[in-house]
DNA sequence: GGGATATTTGCAATACTGTTGCAATTAAGG
DNA sequence: CCTTAATTGCAACAGTATTGCAAATATCCC
């Protein structure tokens, strides 16, 4: 069983107050979370700018991963299944509700491989997919 | 064959200068272009509000659509192989070069279909990958 | 535990991005 | 050509992101 500062040392990572608690908000949150989710849900204790240094120092370390979106924000996630392993995949399909806008990553869900024109050399795929979730969907 | 006119007139859209100007600007481009270099692009010569206006409108009328990315931009393409048909499509796969930056709609590579949990709902799919493009890898 | 060192944080300033209301301009249609 | 409706530009504003630098703090080694 991990906690926060045993994930933080494992990436090289000094144990700090902020990221203890914006790591600990990701693994309490189901769903994805942006910038903006951030700040509140730590009620502002934290600077703009360190919560911005700490999601990009955390996307360098793999501990959590990016989604695309095209509403000019950018989703963070943490890994479940696979960040306990030291080894971060997050090849699996996201799933946005276009009516609650949560975001859920569907870790069993991979990205199928798909075959590109002569010449071009894939390293990464991201998936995202838009609908109704199984709550917006029976309400 | 088709001018910038005779798409907008299409959509039911005035044919306005800006409007003619920044399609003509995504018919000469080959891949996706954000709102910041449609504004380098047209030499500032309309105005920001201008810009974002023409888009959402373009993107309402099917003229164009967004890729989603995860650097807090969206990206703009024409669907240059169903445009022509009235019928918008843009289930297809987009490239972006981790090198050039450039992106690519790669229309003849479908977004394929995946087999979601229970409960979900999928109303529309996108599909980024990064790599290299040919240029980049032969360079 | 204490102290030196390297890292991290917060602040200030700045730049970029996106939105809204309103008046002036321009396109469409008769 | 003239009326009407749509579109544009301006101004103001709000939100988002980045950088440099000094202060604070974590780590490491003794």
């Amino acid at each position: 069983m991990e906690n926060h500062s045993d994930i933080l040392k494992k990436s090289g990572l000094s144990v700090t107050e902020s990221r203890k608690k914006i790591l600990e908000l990701f693994l309490d949150t189901e769903g994805a979370l942006a910038h903006a989710d951030i700040e509140k849900n730590t009620d502002a204790a934290f600077d703009r700018v360190t919560v911005y240094r700490t999601l990009q120092t955390f996307v360098e370390k793999g501990i959590i991963h990016q989604i695309p979106t095209t509403d000019n924000s950018v989703l963070y996630a943490l890994c479940r299944h696979n960040c306990e392993q030291g080894h971060h995949h997050d090849n699996h399909v996201h799933f946005i509700c276009t009516n609650c806008d949560k975001t859920f990553c569907l870790d069993d869900v991979t990205v199928p491989d798909v075959k590109l024109p002569q010449g071009f050399t894939p390293a990464q795929a991201a998936m995202v997919v838009t609908g109704l979730c199984m709550d917006c969907k029976n309400a």
